[in-house]
DNA sequence: CGCGGACTTGACTCGTTTCAAACTCTGTGG
DNA sequence: CCACAGAGTTTGAAACGAGTCAAGTCCGCG
């Protein structure tokens, strides 16, 4: 139903140009933070460099699971389909993310590529391998996961109990602190996807998204200066509103 | 704001009557599960079975987290709360299932006794060492985390997407489902929380949880017995309409 | 027997969705 | 250089599904 184009690109494979786990961009971020070098060595030698344009699938809900990814450069969306087409995005992954936690046979959601995106991939059946020689990785993918897991749960208060204008606070909050945990100013926010993925992020409409987002400007509480860069004018009070906390006028 | 009593039995601690991992309840099913004699012996040495009554709270939102558990029998709910009231639970637990994942310093949810409950417990503090002992304890671990992971993003496409009668649906096949994998008919299924849990379950009040549940009797789609067993009658329509798939009538 | 809590049902309200149209970019081709 | 097309976004009006408020019922239990 969506393009199936999956290009690779084979230059980029193996240990090429930025393909030295030593040199990458993500080191700091990502689950093989903290290895030694031995350990970044033996990783090397079994992660392939990939590459996708904007829009196309890396994964699709569905396919047998092989592989694993850490994002290394741009924004990928995770996505889960019900029949009729009705979406829901169940995360954004931004640069050091790990895409493979969450899946047995088959992956039980799509990943897309918002940007040109830069991925390093493992084989799954490699991972108990690397395990027993990689001392600390499995220690920080369950970290991952825990990570995770904790971030999902609070999406589910956030999509069971929030009304509109609180789930489109928390939306900008949790981007923001995105930006700043990747050392950018949280201020002019880059808003990287479209308003129907931020739409169906937090389960709402297009149309509702958007009027949220003008009422709040109009509040003064943000600023639009385009549809994707927003400047948030009151911090406290976005997170007041985000957290169920505003006296609603 | 709720009951604050957390009485512990000194009399089930320790290696005592039920205490040993050779001889527990929910071997099979728990992150201990496949683990050798030898690593049970070191697992019984440092987990505490506990005790806990309808109702008590083991786990506090907020609290600095320090131990973990695996719930032997009863049934326990894990919610979320907004500074107004509003809540969301997050999970039920049952018997074999691990209460620990998904928090770092302090606890991100509460865990409530719905029934009576045993608790294998363990200090947090002791878990590293122990995976560095017990080989494929921490791959079990991570199994359950993964398993974890992908049930919640289950429930984010539930109340992102899904229409009251879809959400309830899908509540009454996962529950089938739970009984199924111990053992028991997904038939006359006894459900042990109350309609306010269920709504707080599935994003609903419980005005709705309780139409929906009267129009799918209606509808000869189940048999409400009693308030809490249901008797499954139409197990393949349930389905379709926990999926998505209904030509709505 | 009567109290209280959980559940169910009904009538009405309201927030979000739906449907529809206008606006705003950005890129393209005349 | 400007008109145009098309996608994405915004705005408006109306419809609807779930929430709210309020009764009423069904139990179990003291």
């Amino acid at each position: 139903m969506k393009q199936e184009k999956k290009r690779e690109e084979p230059g980029l494979g193996g240990a090429s140009l930025h393909g030295l786990c030593e040199a990458c961009e993500v080191r700091g971020l990502a689950v093989c933070s903290g290895l030694n070098s031995a350990s970044l060595l033996k990783l090397n030698r079994v992660t392939t460099q990939t590459r996708f344009d904007e829009g196309q699938t890396v994964i699709f809900e569905g396919d047998s699971a092989t592989r694993s990814f850490i994002l290394k450069s741009g924004v990928m969306r995770l996505s889960k389909m019900l029949a009729d087409g009705r979406r829901q995005i169940i995360g954004f992954l931004f640069p050091g993310d790990f895409l493979g936690l969450g899946h047995s046979e088959t992956y039980s959601y799509s990943a897309e590529a918002l940007t040109p995106v830069t991925l390093c991939r493992i084989e799954q059946s490699r991972l108990p391998q690397l395990f027993e020689e990689i001392p600390g990785l499995e220690a920080n993918i369950l970290a991952a996961a825990s990570d995770e897991i904790s971030h999902v749960r609070q999406q589910l208060l956030t999509l069971g109990r929030k009304t509109a204008r609180e789930r489109v606070a928390t939306f900008l909050v949790q981007i923001a602190c995105q930006a700043e945990r990747h050392g950018q100013p949280r201020s002019p926010l880059e808003l990287p996807m479209s308003r129907a993925d931020i739409a169906d992020y937090i389960g709402l409409t297009v149309e509702t998204v958007s009027r949220t987002l003008s009422r709040m400007s109009k509040d003064g509480i943000i600023r639009l200066d385009t549809p994707h860069c927003v400047c948030i004018l009151a911090w406290e009070r976005l997170n007041a509103i985000a957290a169920g906390d505003e006296a609603q006028a």
